[in-house]
DNA sequence: GACATATATCCGCATATCCGGATATATGGA
DNA sequence: TCCATATATCCGGATATGCGGATATATGTC
């Protein structure tokens, strides 16, 4: 029962709920876009990512310098705990303002994608 | 979504949910059922019921010295969760081999009620 | 190849969790 | 009330986890 202590133990810290919270808006996100999103800084946003990924609830893909990471669909345990959360906590003030932050970050991208707005 | 996090947390140990497996399979059970099936200390089962319970997974019920534990049915997240677990672990072998153990030392009692059978 | 950006990993420190023996509490019976 | 049994809680030590700055790696551009 190794791998569920593991998907648990990897459910059960906040910062990786809220990431997982937003990917179930966001159909990938990319670091940056979730360091914004989550306030936090990049150690942290990649070494939870790195975490969620080992546990099998999210995958990596790379496309030029950016890791974009996605949902995996279809897991066994994972998939009915994911919708659970969704119901449970979606609505969450925390989870609104990340998933705020995130989506006026990702529009700041579109005019100059991942630089952070500093120029056009 | 501190609840969340805490029943992740609670789910996280291999021995809370090998208790959980237990429970899935018998409608109560009592501090020393649970010791003698899954081999731990007194201690360790009770604090780890008295986790259990402190999320809402599992519930305890006084009669007479002995406290009877069962799981909480229609909980939001958690019997979701729970219906998978049995799903994904309870053909496991520590789970057989806890669950045999748990038959045998309940029918002992059968004989000689909670007292470990050490006399008629 | 030099450089800038994005991401991953390393490291030390702070905090949380697990364990199980020792102790405290609760209950029933003599 | 005293005693035995069942359970709960306390305690200290070992281990695990989270954090975030510093550093390493990867990729694209010039």
């Amino acid at each position: 029962m190794q791998s569920e202590i593991q998907l648990f133990k990897a459910l059960s810290d906040g910062t990786r709920l809220r990431m997982l919270l937003l990917l179930l808006e966001n159909d990938e996100l990319c670091v940056c876009d979730i360091m914004e999103s989550l306030q936090i800084p990049q150690s942290t946003a990649s070494r939870h990512l790195a975490l969620l990924r080992n546990v099998g609830l999210v995958e990596g893909e790379r496309r030029g310098t950016w890791m974009y990471y996605q949902l995996v669909e279809d897991q066994n345990l994972g998939s009915a705990i994911l919708t659970g959360l969704r119901d449970n906590c979606s609505t969450l003030e925390i989870a609104v303002e990340d998933l705020d932050r995130c989506m006026k970050f990702i529009a700041t991208k579109n005019v100059s994608p991942c630089h952070k707005g500093d120029k056009q």
